[in-house]
Order: structure tokens, then sequence, then C-alpha cells
DNA sequence: CTTGGAATGTCAACAAGGCTGACGTAAATT
DNA sequence: AATTTACGTCAGCCTTGTTGACATTCCAAG
């Protein structure tokens, strides 16, 4: 099973049956994936949007709220409602931009970065499991497919999760 | 970046960075991997939970109600809901089962396969592109690491997709 | 044969988290 | 001065998930 004629052909993982198998691993592998977090989160007043949101100003602190729009890839109203009960929370402060006075540069406050930490510890639990499980090879291939299965835009915003911002 | 330390160490693929970055990628990959069955569905009557029937049903035909409730991991009344109106619509046949007079066992119509057909290619033709574009090696390992981040019963479901109906 | 439990359907009510449309305000830009 | 940008907000709608309660049919066991 792991002899694949790697030079040229065998194109055996191409199969319709490959491809199914492909998509439904995806399919269950991020449930599991979603699970942890989900668990920790139920019970607060938070769901799955609130992770992302929480994930993605950690991730970019100072980011305003477009830009955590086009990330999110959602309405603003629909942000908006997440970042609210954040900001009432004291989860996420929003800073008024210095040089352009209309944006809003978001960041976690001490409680937000330990939600966040938590939830992160749990999500990286398992992808580590993962990872030691399957090792470096396997890690290599399964990024390198995933970001093959990206549209464009999502590609270049996941390559620059470190620049971008401040 | 290319050159890990394959035989004994080199544990930098687990770094916290390198989790983050396995995390966000599942993030983005799984919006591109709905992104085109989405847009089928989108303008018909049917989202993403009646494709997930619809994939379901085709991959196990005569498959019963209770046996896709595993699988789908949701309520009877919110598979219920999807399920009659592919059923209204004539996309799906059930079956009274020949031992067992309380199941139903489903089966996609032409109608319904024909349904089945448009998504799944769409989304076929995605992961194909992917999978070309990253090599077997890369799938090999993409096929590992996803199955590692499953549950024990959702790993046990993926891998018996086949056996177990009829 | 009766009875308990399994497999299924269904009504009602609710929540999360998407969406659109419309409108408002402050600040930057032209 | 006028327009555009960045953001917030109200209102209403949709999909898809949830609980709870109840009915039917049928298998299986006492």
């Amino acid at each position: 099973m792991a002899e694949n004629a790697t030079g040229g052909e065998s194109l055996l993982f191409l199969t319709d049956e490959q491809l199914r198998k492909g998509i439904e691993a995806m399919f269950f592998a991020y449930r599991g994936f979603t699970s942890d977090p989900d668990r920790i989160l139920d019970g607060m007043d938070y769901g799955r949007a609130h992770h992302r949101a929480v994930h993605f100003i950690n991730r970019s602190p100072g980011a305003t709220v477009g830009h955590l729009l086009t990330i999110l890839g959602v309405t603003k109203q629909s942000l908006n409602r997440v970042l609210r009960s954040l900001f009432d929370d004291g989860l996420v402060e929003a800073r008024v931009g210095k040089t352009d006075k209309r944006e809003r540069r978001l960041h976690l406050t001490e409680k937000g970065a330990a939600l966040e930490r938590a939830l992160s510890d749990a999500q990286r639990a398992r992808m580590r499991a993962a990872y030691r499980a399957a090792g470096p090879q396997a890690v290599q291939g399964f990024r390198t497919v995933l970001e093959a299965m990206m549209d464009q835009d999502q590609r270049r915003q996941y390559q620059g999760l470190k620049e971008g911002n401040s």
C-alpha cells in the first residue's frame, strides 16, 4: 500500500472511489476537528462563530473589523452579533485606529486570551495526536493537499496570516 | 523546509505554530471543499444537509433511516425534515424492509441520482485537481492525518462505508 | 398471546448563525 | 463640498440543528 509508482504513472489515486473516500475523510475529520472546542463552548453562551472570531483576533492582534470580515467570509451583521457579545463580556476590546480613526483595531483582553487558550489547547491537542501518529511525511502531504483544495483568495489569506496586520 | 530529519528526530512539525497552521488549513480548505456543491444547491430548495443525505444514500443504497442517523450524527427530527422534502420531490424513495417491516430502506430515484451526480462531480473535480497537484505521496499523507483526526466511532464508520448495508 | 422495546414519523417550539435590505454616522478622500 | 469608506444597527428571513412529547407499527421475549 506504500509503494506507489512514485515516478511517473499509477493514477489510481485519482479514481472516483479514491476521491470519494477523500471527500468522506474530510467530512468525518472535520467533525472531529471541531468537536473539542464545541464541547467547551457548549454551556457558555458562545458557539463556533465566537471561536473563529477569537482565534483570528488572537492570530492577528490589531486586525480591523474589515480584515476579519474578509477572513471569516461572513456579513458584517453576522460578525457584529458575535463581536458585540465578546465585547460586552470583556473578551475583546476595540481601539480606535491611530492613523485612520474610522477603524477599530481588535484585541483580546486577558480574559479573552484565556478563552482562546482553552479552545486552542483542546484543538491543538487533537492535531498534535494526529500529527504524531501520522508522522512528518504525512503531515507534509496533509498540508499540501489542503492548500491545493483552497480557493485562490483563501489560499492567499492562509499564507499571509502573519504579515499584513499592525 | 523540505529536509526533515526523517529518521529519528525533528519534532519541529509538532510546534504550536505548525499545529496552528494545520488548524487554519483545515478551516480554509473546508470552505473550498463545500463551496462548489453549495453553489449548485443554492437556488434550488436544498442545502448542505440535503447534499449529505443524498451522498450517503447513494453511497449505501438500502441503508435504513437509523443507519443514516448514526452516520450523519443529527437528530431524527432534523434528518426527517430533509428526508421528507427529498421524498416529496421524488429524489429519494423508501422501501419497507423485507425481514423487518419497520425499517425503511432508502434509495435514490433516477432524479435523485442525477442530483447526486451533479454535486459529486463538482466536489470531485476539486478533489481531483488538488490530488493531482499534490501527488500520490501527499494524498497518502492527507488521508492518514485526516483519519487520525477522527473520533474512534467516526473512524469506524468511515472505514466501514462499503459493508454493513443490504 | 401479550407486552416491552425498537424503528420510525410528526407536531411544536426554540436557538445559532447565516443572509438581505435599509439606514445612520464619523472620518477620510477627492 | 461631495463622495466614499469603515463601521454599527434594526428588522426580518432561512437553514439546520436542538428538546420534548406522542403515535404507529412491528419484532421479540416472556
